[in-house]
DNA sequence: GCAAAAGTGTTATCCCTACACCCATGA
DNA sequence: TCATGGGTGTAGGGATAACACTTTTGC
């Protein structure tokens, strides 16, 4: 079977880097290349996107095949189209990005088996195509977006304590925060609200709990 | 001739929303659609992505044939695949934004005989395509990156003074700005210099000319 | 001299930053 | 009792916002 067309069509696809938060590091999900070009070198996942689907459908099955999770923060990145970006034929790719929140990472051992693996974004191998210019805008955009939006929250889990919080604000701005300030900050934004639980670990004061009040919405700040 | 491959490939056009002032508006250009789908509609002007070029080449080319400018700013917006967008085929397009200084406008008359045509944004006819869509989202990132950019030079002449730019910023945010407030700030980016010239035009004293001192740089601001 | 836009400073307010100590817990 | 992270308030400085009158010109 084969599809013909009066000029070149390229091929479309999505790439999504998939991020989140563990063991105090900011990490991203890539796969490992089963196949030629790039065979064995790591890449974000990705794939061609079918006539009948809309480009973030495509990116949301994409994220489900890969980790099983749907429901999470997707947004469009950026679109790719150098002509040699691929060596088989001219591809398009249309990068997202994605925040998983913590808690929602069990399924890491179906996955895992494979060739996809967690990397920290400071340990990062080489990777195929242009997927390391690709990473690296995604990058900047969170940090970007972490100042003037709510997008933060997308990576919390269900219940979160205001110093995880603030952890993952350095993460990802890659500066420390005082405190204090921090706190005044985001509990004026009134968007979190104590669960009345605390959660104890360790030989200190246990910490008081929060959620947000209202989960997957991103709100622009100020 | 005919091309085929092994699976239905998209077609992958660019779009750009082409913006000036002028007239103490703002203003975009559309092109009257020629052939079918849409005919006699206006559109966004674009066209199809040349399997050698990149995106923003095809959309340099685009802009280029339809206004003879070259060198102006030019930014990828994002990017529209709704699956039934073009009733023909698939096609997913590459939405740019361009701005143009409003004195290199004077290629109007030779485009201005066909269907092109530009139009306040508060004056829109019906838009082929989803191109209102686009077109609505273009204004929306104009008006943000007008807050913490210093874009707004990209659409003044070489010579204009303070009047003139504040003009522009209140035409894209929609809201009135206090001039001695404005001048401050403006100034204080230091960013432009008085060219020495004064723009006399009407009873009334004559304004102090500016230039912008590093013309297409465009910063971050704060 | 009159209409019309250009040009110019000061004050009050808000926001952001810097900064240090006590608290509750587990070991 | 000690080590560890949790929790809390205030004061100063800088940026932003509000605000009105004089100047220069063409007619």
């Amino acid at each position: 079977m084969s599809f013909s067309y009066e000029y070149p069509h390229p091929a479309v696809t999505v790439d999504i880097a998939i991020f989140s938060v563990r063991n105090d590091t900011l990490k991203v999900l890539l796969i490992k290349r089963a196949l030629e070009p790039f065979q064995g070198e790591w890449a974000l996942p990705g794939g061609f996107v079918a006539m009948d689907e809309s480009l973030e459908e495509a990116a949301r099955r994409e994220l489900e095949e890969e980790t099983g999770v749907s429901g999470v923060y997707l947004e469009q990145l950026y679109t790719f189209g150098q002509p040699d970006r691929d060596p088989r034929e001219r591809v398009i790719t249309v990068a997202h990005y994605a925040l998983i929140p913590s808690d929602r990472l069990e399924l890491r051992a179906a996955t895992d088996a494979e060739g996809v693996s967690w990397f920290g974004i400071d340990e990062l191998p080489e990777l195929a195509f242009d997927h390391a210019a690709i990473l690296r805008v995604a990058l900047q955009r969170l940090a970007a977006k972490l100042e003037y939006s709510t997008i933060a929250f997308q990576l919390m889990p269900e219940a979160f304590t205001l110093s995880e919080l603030q952890h993952v604000y350095e993460l990802i701005g890659r500066s420390p925060i005082d405190k204090r300030n921090f706190r005044k900050r985001v509990l004026a934004l009134g968007l979190i609200e104590e669960t009345g639980d605390e959660k104890r670990e360790g030989a200190h004061r246990p910490a008081k709990l929060y959620r947000v009040i209202d989960r997957d919405r991103v709100d622009v700040i100020k």
